[in-house]
Order: structure tokens, then C-alpha cells, then sequence
DNA sequence: GCCGTACCTACGCATTCGTAAGTTACGGTT
DNA sequence: AACCGTAACTTACGAATGCGTAGGTACGGC
């Protein structure tokens, strides 16, 4: 099917995680079996195995991934700044990764983090969240904010984007920065003291 | 396993499409098997086939139900007040659909619409939103500001109460009411005017 | 005692996970 | 330039699971 290359070891681990993030996202992860992954890298089911084990571990390092990159772009966006321009960082942030990875952030919303048991209402993303909390912390004791009650926003303000993010990635429209700064218009001044039109106050030199 | 009573055909629906929804929330369409789910309700598979033609079937009765069951508190909810009232009035059922049913909420949150092709970004819940966007579109026009971004706001908001409603029924504190009143916090005042003590100003008589 | 409805046993067929054992190509060595 | 070891890859299979169906059984109201 595709090119029979043959490929060092490092290089084919590369391939078949980066062909089984988007056969994950698409169909689930009982929805996809570990032929049609080796299939779409023109090889055989044992390869995978060789590799990761089986299904599950080639999904553990599919999602592992997606994590740490999502945690990596937050904390660069979280840096430094105002409580506003944070917001207005995160946002972009989060955006920017739904739109460079979709297939990841439809994992990462979808699913559940390795450990949880089923039926729990865990998502790997509400992990995610609780991750970076700790900025919401701070600015709500400076501010005389009960700080036992940050997880509490920071899942919705998690929420409020990854949900906005899928809608926008079925509808591509309108543009991101659009997007954002409608994101943080609600964020920041809530419905009672929404702009007509928002603007956004940090520069965005994303691509 | 079950009695085994012989039931009528309309008891014997009921009961499968029941279990049938705990089912599906706690393992996923794929996760479960028709024969867990007869077996549960103490009879064998060609009986689920009989009421509801296979699986898809079944699965397909137990959405349409809950969407209904949401639309229909939704509804109620937003039947009249002020724009602040029916925030608050629409967040506390939100929340009252999500204690109240937990399992149906876990599907409609984690599934996508029948329709939708495989790989698609919508979820059921989404689907719901875009049907509650209306009473935004009004307040919206009435306020100056332009209805076509009504859509991305219903998202956000819905998003916002879906988010924290998983994250809630995970750790199942603080309580509903005070989960309502921060959500309507955020949605209404925004970060940049966050009250220390939120209150609700509508009394909240359900149980 | 009869008849219909609720229910069961017993399959066929397809899919998929995971493994055992064998085969081909590549790169360094002489 | 022929060789050979190792790493990459294959074919072929066992076992389990799950969907859906054909045809038969028994319960219970009339």
C-alpha cells in the first residue's frame, strides 16, 4: 500500500506513532486495529509488536506525546505577563495547539488518562487542567479570591476553550485569532460586560 | 443472574434500554457487548434483537432519549427572566441534568451525533448547544452586539458547565449549589470582576 | 386445553489480538 | 568482491470474542 521502505528502527517507531495519532483520533481506540496501523506503514502486524509491546503501549506513548507537548506549549504560554495577558497567551496557546495537532486534541479530549477506571468522568484534558492551575492560585490570593476554589475555574476555563476548539476545528471558521479574542472577551469581562468588539493586547507572532 | 421474570414487551424495553445506558456510559458503544447488557437484564441476546433490531438500535433509542431529557430541562429552564436569571437558571440545570443522570450526560458529552462521519469533532452535547443558541441571539441584537458570534458564545458557555460538570461528578464536592454559583461567577462577572462570596438570585427549589 | 408471546439453545461467520518460526536485505569485515 | 551476522520484516497460525440468525421451547392468560 504505501512505499515498502525499509527503515532503521528509530525511524519506523516515528512513522507508526505519528500514523496510529491520527487513527486513534479518527476512530477510537477500539475502533482501530493494530493491521490497519501497520498496514498504513506498508508493514505487518508483528512489527508493532516488536516496538510497543501491543495496541495498548503504542497508545500510551500516542497520548504520553500529546501530553507533554500540550504541557509544554501552556507553560511556555503561562511564562510570565498580567493576569490578562496570561489569559490571553493561554488561549492563543491552547488554540494554536488544536490547530497544529487536531488529532491529538481529540484525543487528549476524548479519552481517559491511563490510570482512571471505566466509566469514570476523568479526561485526560481535566488532567491537563489541573496541571495548570497553579497560575489561577496565585492571582486569586493576590486578589482575595478563595484559592481553594481554582481547580474549579481553571476546569472551566479549560473547558470554555477545548469545547470552542472542537467547534471551530468541524467549522474552520472564523479564524483563530477571531476565535480568541471572542474566547477572552467571555473569559475576562464575562456576559454582563462583553465588548462589541473585542480586541486582544498581547501581539500575536504565531505563524 | 438476574430474576428471571417474565416480563411484558413494553417493561422488558424499558428495563434493557436502562441497563443498556449504564452500560454505555461506563465501557463506551464498542466496550460493551449485546450480550453483557441481556445478560444484566437476565435474559439472552435474541431478545435485545427483538426490540430493538442490534445494537446501533438500542444505542440510537438510549441517545434520542437523553437528548430529549436534556432539551426538554433546557427548555423549561429557559422559559423566561432576565438575562442574568436565565444564566443562572440554565447552569443549575445543567447541573441538576448532570446529577440527576450522570450516565446519559457521560454519553452525550463523549459521542458524536449519528450522523457524523468518523474522525468528526462533534460531539452530541455540541449538538445541543447550537439548539439553545437562540435565546443568545436575541439577547445579543437586543444589546448591540453582532449575533453572528452567538454560536461560538453558546459553545463556550455550554462547554464551560459540561467541563466542570465531569470534573465535579468525579470528585462529587462542593456541592451543586456552590458549583453553580462560581460557574455563573465566571460567565457573568468574568475574571476581571470575580466575586469573593458569588450568590444566586434565583431561589433554587429543586430538590 | 389452547394459542400467542416471551424467551432460549445452538450455530455460522467475521474480526482481531497476539505469537512462533522462518526469510530477506543491509553494512561492515576480510 | 564474496561473506556473514544481525536487524528488519514476513507468513501463518491459535484462540478468543462478538454480531446476528434459525428454529425450537415454555409460560400464562383466556
Amino acid at each position: 500500500m504505501t512505499r515498502r521502505t525499509r527503515m532503521t528502527a528509530a525511524e519506523r517507531r516515528e512513522q507508526l506513532v505519528d500514523i496510529a495519532r491520527v487513527a486513534f483520533a479518527e476512530r477510537g481506540f477500539d475502533g482501530v486495529s493494530v493491521e490497519q496501523i501497520s498496514s498504513r506503514a506498508g508493514v505487518t502486524k508483528p512489527v508493532v509488536y516488536e516496538h510497543f509491546g501491543g495496541k495498548e503501549g503504542l497508545y500510551a506513548v500516542v497520548v504520553d506525546r500529546e501530553v507533554q507537548r500540550l504541557l509544554g506549549i501552556m507553560r511556555a504560554a503561562l511564562d510570565s505577563g498580567s493576569p490578562r495577558q496570561l489569559i490571553e497567551q493561554a488561549a492563543v496557546a491552547l488554540l494554536d495547539y488544536v490547530e497544529g495537532w487536531p488529532e491529538g486534541f481529540r484525543i487528549l479530549v476524548r479519552d481517559s488518562p491511563p490510570g482512571a477506571e471505566a466509566g469514570s468522568f476523568v479526561t485526560i484534558l481535566g488532567e491537563v487542567a489541573s496541571r495548570v492551575e497553579g497560575i489561577l492560585v496565585e492571582a486569586f490570593t493576590a486578589r482575595g479570591l478563595d484559592p481553594a476554589s481554582a481547580p474549579m475555574y481553571s476546569q472551566m476555563l479549560v473547558g470554555m476553550v477545548s469545547s470552542v476548539g472542537m467547534w471551530w476545528l468541524d467549522a474552520r471558521e472564523p479564524d483563530r485569532e477571531t476565535v480568541a479574542r471572542h474566547l477572552v472577551n467571555l473569559a475576562w469581562h464575562g456576559l454582563s460586560g462583553l465588548e462589541a468588539a473585542p480586541t486582544l493586547r498581547t501581539l500575536d507572532v504565531s505563524p
